[in-house]
DNA sequence: GCCAACGTTGGC
DNA sequence: GCCAACGTTGGC
């Protein structure tokens, strides 16, 4: 049973196109328990990922990806030198999670923000909530099929 | 376990 | 750069 998700990345950090590049990357850095919940509990190898890129003009997403590795310790928080290190992290109790992902699909023309609102059969998507936040959260099934419709893409060829 | 203070996210 | 929403921290 696959399911869907959207992550978020600000793109002077880690843009779709340096996922392209790499082939695929670990999701480091993630400091929010709901959504290190969603990596640790829920995300399973081939599930597919909108990557979202957040911060910019316009937000949007810029492809599909999905998950090639199941979660993990994020080695990061026990990196002293890292950005992202928490000095609570232990080899003993790691505390943050990561995946990997890979691209599997670029949109030729980037799902904007605006454009996601503005399609009514999108309303209750959880990125279109008031107030919501969370850098990993879940895509019901029925928008996922709807953002591939926009996008162009057909969702029986991923 | 409450809650005020503070920090972060992220659209605008 | 502003600020609303939300999460975390830490004193009590």
């Amino acid at each position: 049973m696959v399911d869907y998700w959207l992550m978020k990345s600000e793109p002077h950090v880690y843009p779709w196109e340096q996922l392209v590049i790499d082939g695929s990357t670990h999701w480091d850095g993630v400091r929010n328990y709901q959504a290190r919940n969603f990596m640790r509990d829920s995300m399973k190898l081939g599930d597919f990922v909108l990557f979202y890129h957040s911060n910019c003009k316009p937000p949007h997403i810029a492809g599909i990806a999905k998950v090639c590795k199941e979660g993990y310790p994020d080695f990061t928080a026990q990196d002293p030198k890292s950005n992202y290190f928490d000095p609570k992290a232990t080899p003993e109790n790691p505390r943050w999670i990561m995946i990997d992902i890979k691209p599997v699909i670029p949109f030729s023309e980037p799902l904007s923000l605006p454009d996601l609102k503005q399609n009514i059969k999108l309303e209750g998507m959880p990125l279109l909530q008031k107030g919501q936040r969370l850098s990993v959260q879940p895509v019901p099934h029925n928008y996922f099929s709807e953002i591939c419709e926009m996008a162009g893409v057909t969702e029986a060829t991923l």
